[in-house]
DNA sequence: CTCCAGGTTCCGG
DNA sequence: CCGGAACATGGA
């Protein structure tokens, strides 16, 4: 396979592939192997030069969003030493550029599921019901287009342990497909709309829409609040309260973490869950 | 075995 | 607005 530099950007590439934002990507020799969109993709990282398979640059460095300021961003973060933590260890890390009903989908399936699981999930429905792509005499899978899943049974997604998410998955697919809820539309709307537009479809929260409009809408100040943000934000920013409400920790992200509140969400997100220790 | 996971929805205070 | 319970499945 011919490969082709991208330079070197800041990037943290296999922080980022295994952040919890995207689900597929494969060990691949010495790189990554996984679909963007409808494309194969290979990533290698190499003394801090980033190589993709020749033809898919454009691809990749939309993808990677390698366009997002990322000194920049990670310089709007708060001071505090809960957030200077996060920084430190995930410094480099990028919100990828997902399609939207990609990014969607995929945390329709993600609620109180390990990020393990949701990738199981994420490469069965993939093998299943996705378009099959070949790179470097390799297979890889598109994820299945709102359309493919529509037309399924419920049981048919249940046979592939999605459980009670199945059916939002499968209704929210068909929503979509139909026109019910138009994807390109969402992406025209203020923040606060988009989500709103988002909650009509079953199995999508304030939580999964957040994740949606941040990993698929590329609202960077999107703040999705799961387990894991929700003990970060109560033990060390509220350690001495009392009672913390849901309201209180949606009104404290919203506001304590500036214009790029998405992106210290993932790194506190990330760094709580690889090195949290109870107690 | 028990506990918990990148939640949503519905229901009763 | 708030807390509880039901909902499936598998990894730790």
């Amino acid at each position: 396979m011919q490969l082709v530099s991208l330079g070197r950007p800041l990037l943290a590439l296999e922080l980022t592939l295994n952040s919890g934002q995207a689900f597929h990507w494969l060990r691949e020799g010495d790189g990554w192997l996984g679909a963007v969109g409808s494309e194969a993709v290979y990533l290698e990282q190499k003394d801090g030069e980033l190589f993709v398979n020749a033809g898919a640059e454009e691809a990749a460095a939309g993808y990677l969003a390698l366009d997002h300021p990322l000194e920049e961003i990670e310089a709007t973060f708060p001071q505090d030493p809960v957030t200077r933590e996060a920084l430190e260890f995930c410094r480099g890390m990028r919100i990828l550029r997902q399609p939207s009903w990609e990014a969607l989908a995929t945390f329709i399936t993600s609620s109180m599921k390990q990020v393990a699981h949701i990738a199981q999930i994420s490469h069965t429905l993939r093998k299943r019901y996705g378009r099959r792509l070949i790179l470097g005499g390799r297979e890889v899978y598109a994820y299945p287009e709102p359309a493919a899943l529509a037309a399924l049974a419920e049981a048919d997604l249940r046979a592939c342990a999605l459980g009670y998410r199945a059916a939002n998955l499968q209704a929210s697919a068909r929503l979509v497909a139909e026109g019910g809820v138009d994807l390109g539309v969402v992406a025209g709307l203020p923040d606060v709309e988009a989500q709103m537009e988002l909650r009509r479809l079953p199995g999508v929260g304030e939580k999964v829409a957040n994740c949606a409009l941040l990993f698929g809408f590329e609202r960077l100040k999107a703040f999705p609040v799961d387990v894991w943000i929700e003990r970060v934000i109560r033990e060390r920013y509220f350690s001495k309260k009392r009672k913390v409400t849901a309201a209180m920790i949606r009104g404290f992200c919203g506001k304590a973490f500036g214009p790029y509140g998405g992106y210290a969400q993932q790194y506190l997100f990330h760094h709580a869950r690889l090195t949290w220790k109870k107690g």
